[in-house]
DNA sequence: GCAGCGAACTTAACAGCGTTAAGGAGTGCG
DNA sequence: CGCACTCCTTAACGCTGTTAAGTTCGCTGC
């Protein structure tokens, strides 16, 4: 007989294979059933693990996080505006790599402190460039909710890159928007080139804090 | 006998039962049977007026809009930089009027082109004041995302204003991070004082725009 | 005056959801 | 051997969005 057994679950593998399913069905389609099943397992087994769904989420997000600090490389030497180009670029692309990414990272709480690792870093960085603590964390904190509603708002029309929701043609829009030109013409402006755009709306936050701030 | 009968629904009476509603339960608890039992209603009424629930949350969204407009007094003769803080005051009101409101708002889509008139007149404002269109549409819909986040993450912390989620008490955030001294301090910064603090991004986006663009 | 029709709703039901309670199999320890 | 603990299953609960079918009412045409 089959005396063979899966090893047992923990947070992570559940976390991984939850964001590995999101890819497929999205945020709504995202059940623990379906879960469970993508393991070997039957739903209410996850609550082992999890108080609850949304403590399933929560890791999720900070699985999230955890790969965007793997994969976004950072220099301690970078000026605080390269700093900011490169952290939030490197969260929209992590952002971007899943189905409802935003959604779901914008909706939960991080499991633990990690994140002070990161966030102690950039604050060390900017106070270092002269910038006082409260400045700082405006900086740093104008510039992530910018590229959060950004990229909640990209994924909207686009869940995932090159795969476009229906409902957001741009020509079409313009036709009934015919009677406002400005309106109309700013389609392309709004629901297309989102990378470009996304650089530009950065390098407005960007210029506007070394306006205010004057830092070097 | 009693022979009175209810007037009939319409998508508005629906809409605004529902956001009153909202308040009282939030997005989650918002169900199609509770929405209709407060029009004293059964659930499956309303698919008459709504092809599926998110038609209804679309329809909501619209209200919102709605009655952020008739809500904001916008002058023509604004400078760009008024009319960037009074519609994004604004927005934020608007959005802070409702538990989720920036969830339900950024899910959604409006369900006419209502809103082309408002776009048109902001673009017509930022044009005439020299901006050519792709930076006007990049001012606004920057400055708007900002809003859109901050106000995401400020009901992430605050459902209601004044009504504080548990799990964010800033002493007990700063007592687990006291080996992260900066992002311990940070807290305050970040979890207190929404007011204030939307206010200094608002103007840092702004000081922003015109650095970049060099409007008057 | 009544047949027919469409608008606006109800009743009943379905599959699926998150979640809980109770129990059982396997492992380690005294 | 027996108890305890970990990790999971089975069964069930109340709820959800949604659909199909049937009912009631007022209006229009004859």
């Amino acid at each position: 007989m089959n005396t063979e057994r899966r090893a047992p679950l923990d947070r992570k593998r559940v976390a991984d294979t939850a964001l590995k399913l999101l890819n497929e069905v999205g945020l709504d389609g995202l059940s623990l059933r379906a879960i469970a099943k993508e393991l070997d397992v039957k739903a209410p087994a996850l609550y082992w693990h999890f108080k609850d769904k949304q403590a399933l989420l929560d890791e999720m997000a900070t699985e999230m996080y955890r790969r965007m600090i793997a994969g976004t490389a950072l220099d301690p030497d970078d000026t605080w505006q390269e700093r900011l180009r490169k952290s939030n670029r490197g969260l929209r692309d992590s952002l971007l790599d899943y189905r409802d990414g935003a959604k779901v990272f914008s909706g939960s709480r991080f499991t633990g402190i990690e994140h002070a690792g990161q966030m102690e870093e950039s604050l060390r960085l900017f106070t270092a460039a002269g910038f006082t603590l409260d400045r700082a964390v405006r900086a740093t904190s104008t510039t992530y909710l910018y590229t959060l509603g950004f990229v909640t708002e990209e994924q909207g029309v686009e869940p995932l890159p090159g795969e476009r929701r229906e409902g957001y043609d741009v020509q079409e829009r313009a036709r009934l928007m015919a009677d406002y030109p400005l309106s109309a013409q700013a389609g392309a402006e709004i629901f297309e080139n989102y990378d470009e755009h996304f650089e530009e709306g950065l390098d407005l936050v960007i210029a506007g804090i070394e306006a205010r701030y004057r830092a070097p």
